[in-house]
RNA sequence: GGCGCGGUGGUAGAGUGGUUAUGCAGCGGAUUGCAAAUCCGUGAACAGCGGUUCGAAUCCGCUCCGCGCCUCCA
């Protein structure tokens, strides 16, 4: 099976076909650095990192490249707000970012632009725009004039008569058509500001992955991702930016958009009290069970985040650990992973039929133990980015849970020694002391193992 | 108002014009001193109404319900 993917451009799956075999490009929009990411953010960051993962088995060279946005309003109300200096809150946020995204198993992008470190061919970008006619600078501003471009809206698949019949904004008087969009605003002396030919200002929202993604991976790029509420207006500025100022007709071939991510049934928002950023989730739950619970659906559909649901991803997980802890004396083959399970996520990165793929091979392997098979799990587990941890560390926590091994050790041996001497009521009284410490005991026929709870 | 997406068993969640998804939960059994883990067996679904078809949960239409986006941050 060919690589398929559900192209936005043409609400279509599509055969993969790239630009250029040898090598592949896509970009991903990255996080604005102003708050910790919340579990809507790692969505995204997820699903294009088994892309990734997925392209690299397929090709021998895939570019990915993921911005960080670090100007933004957001930022500078931010920094307003607590007075904190803008780049003591991009440098921290971003740190965090990535300390939080490692946690999910999320390797980095090959490239990773910051915005303000490329306002020079922003600038660029958009003095070509106002060249070429489709951009037009007033009061300090620079805007994109949509009307100059008759292909504008093909992503989103909207006409512009249509979307100004229901516009619920205000129109900005300097817009000569309502739909223009800014390329660059003025900065007020206390925001962030870059001379330019249009005096102190700052890009737009749009204009910074227009000229990053073409800095990096070219005018035409194979594939670009990112949130369904990115569709519009985000990626379809884009697009005319990129196009218009790099006079081409495509900018990426391929789009993808993950779905929208709910908490417990309703959408998450701060006032609800069910806002979750994966800085705290992180707290109660390990990252990889927090990857492996996005992936049990596909990233098109809207997913409903719920706690029960993490704890029964972390079930899951356990089990597989499980399985690995029962055979850690079974060297695994060096095998790649079953064309099955790859041909599921060749099929638009159909994680949850994959998945059940997996957990075929786990039954399997469960009743007859093989180097084969167990190569076999690790493969599939490795492109979905799962059962990366250490078997003990994974059971028995990282250290910081504060139990004694050497106490519960200890016990361990004297439940043995009970149930030697057919002492059930201490043997039982000891386990179920562990499990007021949160300790479950498995007696195998190895002996005794035991876990967190 | 415009554009778009979705409604599958107790639950999460795939898929296909006619044949077991899978996981969790449930029930019965094996194993165990009792458990845990594991294994075996098992019930259960395709929002509603029409249409196409030999046959539709799968295609088409309508209805109902839910959700997203609608411009520089509501």
């Amino acid at each position: 099976m060919t690589l398929h993917i559900y192209n936005t451009l043409t609400r279509k799956k599509e055969i993969f076909t790239p630009i250029n075999p040898d090598q592949i490009g896509m970009y991903v929009c990255g996080p604005t650095v102003y708050d910790f990411a919340h579990i809507g953010n790692a969505r995204p960051v997820i699903v294009f990192d088994v892309l990734y993962r997925l392209l690299k088995t397929l090709y021998p060279n895939v570019t990915y490249v993921r911005n960080i946005t670090d100007v933004d309003d957001k930022i500078n109300a931010k920094s307003k707000e607590t007075g904190e200096d803008i780049r003591t809150i991009t440098e921290r946020t971003a740190k965090a970012f990535h300390e939080d995204m490692a946690a999910l198993n999320a390797g980095r992008p090959d490239i990773e632009p910051r915005a303000t470190e490329h306002i020079a061919e922003m600038i660029e970008m958009i003095e070509r725009l106002i060249e070429n006619g489709n951009a037009y600078a007033i009061d300090g501003h620079v805007l994109f004039h949509v009307p100059s471009m008759p292909e504008y809206g093909t992503l989103s698949g909207r006409n512009m008569d249509d979307m100004i019949a229901g516009a619920r904004v205000e129109v900005a008087s300097y817009k000569k058509d309502p739909a223009d969009f800014v390329l660059w605003k003025p900065s007020a002396d206390d925001v962030p500001g870059w001379d330019s030919p249009w005096g102190r200002g700052r890009p737009g929202w749009h204009i910074e992955c227009s000229a990053m993604s073409r800095k990096y991976l070219g005018d035409t790029f194979d594939i670009h991702g990112g949130g369904h509420d990115l569709i519009f207006p985000h990626h379809e500025n884009e697009i005319a930016q990129s196009c218009c100022a790099n006079n081409t007709e495509k900018y990426a071939n391929y789009w993808m958009h993950n779905g929208h991510l709910m908490v417990e049934g309703e959408k998450m928002s701060k006032s609800l009290g069910n806002f979750f950023t994966v800085h705290d989730l992180l707290e109660e739950v390990p990252g990889e069970a927090l990857r492996f619970y996005m992936l049990s659906a596909q990233y098109r559909s809207p997913f409903d985040f719920t706690k029960e649901g993490v704890k029964e991803a972390k079930a899951t997980l356990d089990r597989f650990y499980s399985a690995l802890r029962q055979t850690s004396d079974l060297e695994p083959a060096q095998v790649s992973a079953p064309d099955k399970f790859i041909d599921a996520l060749k099929d638009d990165l159909n994680t949850p039929l994959a998945i059940s793929h997996l957990h075929e091979s786990l039954s399997a392997f469960n009743k007859t133990p093989s180097a084969e098979l167990k190569g076999q799990i690790l493969a599939c587990a490795e492109i979905l980015g799962i059962l990366q941890q250490d078997v003990e560390g994974w059971f028995k926590g990282t250290g910081s849970s504060g139990v004694d091994e050497a106490e519960i050790e200890r016990m361990i041996a004297d439940r043995i020694a009970a149930k030697a001497g057919k002492d059930f009521a201490m043997a039982d009284k000891i386990r179920d002391d562990l499990v007021a410490m949160g300790v479950v005991l498995e007696d195998g026929p190895t002996g005794t193992t035991w876990k967190l709870k």
